[in-house]
DNA sequence: GTCTATACCTCGATAGAC
DNA sequence: GTCTATCGAGGTATAGAC
């Protein structure tokens, strides 16, 4: 029996990648965990590779420098974010996409880490060079882009009525998810943001939804 | 003629004050303006004394360290914002009290400073051992406070139906506005904070609103 | 792939002269 | 009231051994 040429370097390679992936992986956890409490300007790359049971260069084996681990939270981040609201399939649209919101604030709830990381970093990322400035800019745009073309929809099958100002209630729907956070961020234990989005929520379709459907 | 005892030493202290409050008051503009782009945590003191034209012990001088500077911009915003929006008689209550949010964000449009120091000091403040973190839940609490006084006596003269749910809208309206005001601090030009904010107070008329009146 | 050692920087704060 | 000088801590990143 024989193998193909170069299997013998490709399984050992794979091996190790696999080995240097888990201490990545690791190491991306524990930045989430230490920037979502201490925000990216404050936290040392030190302190992260402690979390991660390595030391600093060992951690630096990993990610060529501090913007690069930050790039690597944020993507993942992203990829989670966007497979729970759209999965599969394609993004719900009209009243629906409002309900999915609804949902992943539902989700992330259960996970003060995540909500922590986006209310720091979004924050820090209104200077124009930070590093995460083109994320944040791209993560809104993203967003209102989505909400729009949801709303767009809803006015086309008419569950929304044709004189709704898109615009403004895209920006106040994403400013309430933002300020819940912030403010939840601040006291976990004194609110609700699924009870209060509710409300906000009831209010839009009340005042735009189509009372015939 | 005769003057008072310790007339001389009197005036001489408060020639000698004047001087040191100019030079304090131009600190902390200079340390609003700093911190209102790159956050607390990131801004040092030596970039504060150099906009000031002073050197950083020259600094220190009146602010014995960094906290101070804080503090001493904080209740700076907080006095002005607070005079802006009760002025000397009572704090506005029924729908005017949403009215009166509107004209601060309004007046606050023309100083991205103030915007910006919020943002960035809030969303650090989070953090429980942040110098602004006492502040920021006592911003919170008393807007939370006031918010609610108006909503109460709103259902009281009748302008407000009765089966308002009190506290989501209150934390649904501060959320609004921290909201806007994050995003608007990241991309000044695109939007403008008090026709969105027009469009949810809007909304809250005519959902909790009494039609009778 | 991980470590130790280290270069180099920035920062907050203090000491002490003027 | 303001300055220069300096200390000590803590940060990012690199060099090089294993």
């Amino acid at each position: 029996m024989s193998y193909p040429p170069g299997y013998r370097i490709e399984r050992e390679r794979n091996r190790t990648e696999k080995a240097g992936d888990i201490a990545r992986a690791k190491a991306i956890q524990a930045a989430i965990e230490l920037f979502s409490t201490s925000g990216y300007n404050k936290s040392s790359i030190a302190e992260v590779a402690l979390r991660t049971g390595l030391s600093q260069s060992g951690l630096l084996h990993h990610f060529p420098n501090k913007t690069a681990l930050l790039t690597a939270v944020l993507e993942q981040r992203e990829k989670e974010d966007s497979e729970f609201l759209f999965g599969e399939g394609a993004a719900p649209l009209g009243w629906a996409a409002f309900d999915s919101l609804l949902a992943l604030v539902a989700r992330n709830s259960t996970r003060p880490e995540w909500i922590g990381l986006f209310v720091r970093i979004s924050a820090e990322a209104t200077e124009a060079n930070h590093p995460a400035n083109q994320w944040m800019l791209d993560h809104y745009r993203s967003t209102r882009q989505w909400l729009t073309q949801a709303i767009e929809d809803g006015k086309r099958t008419g569950e929304i009525l044709p004189d709704v100002p898109v615009d403004a209630i895209v920006r106040n729907t994403i400013a309430v998810l933002d300020g819940l956070q912030q403010q939840w961020v601040a006291e976990p234990d004194s609110m609700s943001m699924v009870a209060e989005l509710r409300v906000y929520l009831d209010q839009l379709r009340s005042a735009w939804g189509n009372p015939q459907q």
